[in-house]
DNA sequence: AAAATAAAAGAGTTTTTTGTCTTTTATTGC
DNA sequence: GCAATAAAAGACAAAAAACTCTTTTATTTT
């Protein structure tokens, strides 16, 4: 559904809201940790997400990661849209370049009713969302 | 969605259907001509269906791809199962091994409920459904 | 100012996926 | 039996995705 990269981006902001709900930064070290994944790998995606002003990050000692008012609302979305880019949303399900509503391909509609039924999930999920689950262990960002 | 590979096998599928609606069989060079795809990656996934009995051929003159009449009412879903797995119907959204019932992702109720949606329209679409429809031209297989 | 810390940046490597080319095997029609 | 046809098989090649390592830059603390 998700490139890796895309998995980790969200694995790896959740976490970083989780961590940082009364202030204060994550290191990298510890996203990776957290989430159990190769530190250099999410390291370049926060980067990333970091230059489209998705994520915050501090450098030198006290620095980290931390998300501010403004990205602790991005929806799921938001986050999907920044690293897949939206052909999980519009991408024609049998690859079809010219797929569309006037040139169909077979499976086009029920297709489109499904992944309209994903966006708007992804939609209406903050990525702040999660931290009471994850605090009650309710819910899990690893293994 | 789908791999590459297994949307050119749906879409393969679906034009053999077609192309063989009256018996006959048709070439892996229509097929790739028929569906606009790489002659010889198209032949490669063929083998592999034909090899699990999804799809029939023959050598020689004459010789060609069909569907016998199990395999024109196999559903999308077995498609897709024999060429991606069932990963597509059953991975985490967030790509963590151990994602379950009770141990789940962050949004792994959500993902569940968006996957299910999906496996029931594969489910209940076989693969020599589309004839009609392509005939009329109201549906397509490339560009 | 110097040392320590932590992200940013850049340049790889490895693995997987996608796609190509050549040879072999089976079948048919003459 | 021979030539022609068409799929099967196998070995490569290219591109993309996933992952690693090293150096640089910015910040803080002492």
């Amino acid at each position: 559904m998700f490139s890796k990269t895309c998995e980790y981006a969200i694995r790896a902001v959740i976490f970083i809201a989780q961590q940082t709900r009364e202030g204060g930064r994550v290191s990298i070290k510890d996203v990776a940790r957290g989430i159990n994944s190769p530190e250099h790998f999410i390291a370049k995606i926060l980067q990333e997400l970091s230059r489209k002003g998705l994520v915050q990050s501090a450098k030198g000692p006290t620095g980290g990661f931390y998300l501010d008012h403004a990205s602790l609302q991005q929806s799921l979305a938001d986050f999907v849209r920044a690293i897949d880019g939206d052909r999980v949303f519009s991408g024609c399900g049998l690859g079809l370049k010219q797929c569309s509503e006037s040139h169909p391909c077979p499976i086009h509609h029920q297709f489109k009713s499904i992944r309209n039924q994903l966006m708007v999930m992804l939609e209406s999920t903050q990525i702040g969302g999660f931290t009471r689950e994850l605090e009650a262990k309710m819910a899990f960002l690893k293994q």
